[in-house]
DNA sequence: GTATATGCCTTGCGGCGATAGGTATGTCAA
DNA sequence: TTGACATACCTATCGCCGCAAGGCATATAC
């Protein structure tokens, strides 16, 4: 009997960032602000949070990166690879399915 | 700007045995397995996160016990007090603000 | 007689998010 | 002009939750 894998009950910065990112492009300061602002300020993850999950994710190949200068600041634009993609798809489907599962339970009847 | 309360992401086998005992008393291995049924094999949180997690639900007051012997096997059946209830219902609106929150990201238009 | 199910428990580890910093440039108000 | 704030990047350390992996004891089944 395997253990539900707690890559699904965390792993939401993941989902969002690649969530955001499978749109268009951003840099790492966007996507905290963007991920406060498209939840209307219910999920913040700092930036302590976000860069080293780009970090890995681009290490892992599920993200590319472009580097550019914009009024002498320098900015990391992120991009989904064929590779995040997928990956997207598979956490965004467990999320689906777990999420539906816990509401199962929570609206179980008395003697299910 | 404070950051996101991580004891929404994580906390869910605590929501779900608060959940569960809402209904009626039962015993930790009987949560054990009901978990994984109800859920229909979707979540499994074995004896090592079900157990500590009663006996600090218990210490903080949100659980009580009654033992009992049954068929030479001790059982300790747990049910939910006052306190409990309201950490549920705390717990559980908490739980929707934040999966709410989420599915708006995951469906939020592209320029949103 | 030894495996499996029941029923309780604990120790130790790993990983993720949180905390709390550091560096540097640009803008705006005092 | 300086000091605060926003922008934009980064990292090291910590704490905690769930996971892994056991141990102990009794009943049933084969």
């Amino acid at each position: 009997m395997p253990p539900t894998p707690s890559v699904f009950l965390n792993g939401v910065p993941e989902l969002l960032v690649l969530r955001l990112l499978r749109d268009r492009e951003m840099y790492g300061y966007e996507l905290v602000q963007a991920i406060r602002e498209t939840s209307a300020d219910q999920l913040t993850f700092a930036e302590g949070v976000i860069y080293p999950l780009l970090h890995t994710l681009e290490r892992d190949g599920a993200l590319s990166t472009r580097r550019q200068t914009i009024n002498g600041r320098s900015r990391v634009y992120y991009s989904v690879t064929p590779t995040g993609r997928e990956r997207f798809d598979a956490l965004s489907a467990h999320w689906r399915t777990l999420t539906g599962a816990i509401a199962n339970v929570l609206e179980a009847p008395r003697h299910a």
